[in-house]
DNA sequence: CTAATTAGTGGACAATATCAACCATAATTT
DNA sequence: AAATTATGGTTGATATTGTCCACTAATTAG
């Protein structure tokens, strides 16, 4: 029963089978976080002081849901919401010392995952794949 | 606020976008089904008398989840359940006319998905992408 | 100033995923 | 052959993720 042959089958396959890798090994480090309190904690560090809506036309996510998991986040005591001084509707978000630690951890976890998943793929194959990837990303995106 | 180096980042968002764009391509076909009828109708069409197990196994899915689609396929008789006549447990899938009818106009909703994915990535970058995301599928598969 | 946008919230709900218990049949062991 | 174990499928319960809509408060545009 193979199944290998067509792109979409790559892409939801990939997807899948990295989501429950990387959902393994968050649990194997006993860290109380599901899979989108681990994408927003990624998202905050990488860019520190982002808004929920930056966050969320990022990432396509309808806002609502953004709203709900940076409740979760901020109510685990992970994140600050402090009122952008610039403009009182939006919330800048940022990781606290705790969420650091956590974040740290989850780095660990992924790394693992991320070894596993490339390997034997030399570098210059993964940023090939990287790049295409991008590209396809641009097209869906612009339509 | 880019994103784009991360490999991780790369196969969720392309997941994810490819999945919105292919929901909605169905829709606008006035299709009623959601993703995973639209998934598990097109593993039935690639492989008749498949049974649900194997379809679990392919796709990682638990078996229960695929239980509840195929039922309801069979219940939009899109598709017929034989029980296999060398195991009486088990049961075989295969699509009926209505289903290979909506099979068809399945297929040119993702085709025009496919054809905007893919614009402008020649035929030898698709093959790459293709091939090493299979070779990440199987280091996955693996652990 | 008024009108249109934008950031974030909340409710309701659909879709997807997970886990455990269970039945019937099949395969294996002894 | 009987007992045990494994497998295919089903069901219930529950968690997670995604979608849509209406709404408030603040900002921006005309």
């Amino acid at each position: 029963m193979k199944n290998e042959t067509d792109i979409r089958q790559v892409l939801w396959q990939l997807a899948f089978q990295f989501k429950v890798s990387t959902k393994r090994a968050v649990r194997d480090y006993d860290l109380p976080l599901n899979g989108m309190h681990v994408r927003l904690l990624q998202m905050i560090h990488r860019h520190p002081d982002c808004t929920a809506q930056q966050i969320a036309s990022v990432t396509g996510r309808d806002k609502a849901q953004i709203t709900r998991v940076v409740k979760e986040l901020e109510g685990m005591a992970l994140i600050t919401r402090t009122p952008d001084p610039e403009d009182r509707r939006a919330q800048l978000l940022a990781l606290n010392e705790k969420g650091r630690g956590l974040m740290a951890r989850i780095q660990d976890a992924e790394d693992e995952v991320k070894k596993t998943l490339l390997k034997g793929i030399n570098k210059k194959d993964q940023n090939t794949f990287i790049e295409i990837g991008n590209r396809m990303l641009d097209n869906l995106r612009e339509h």
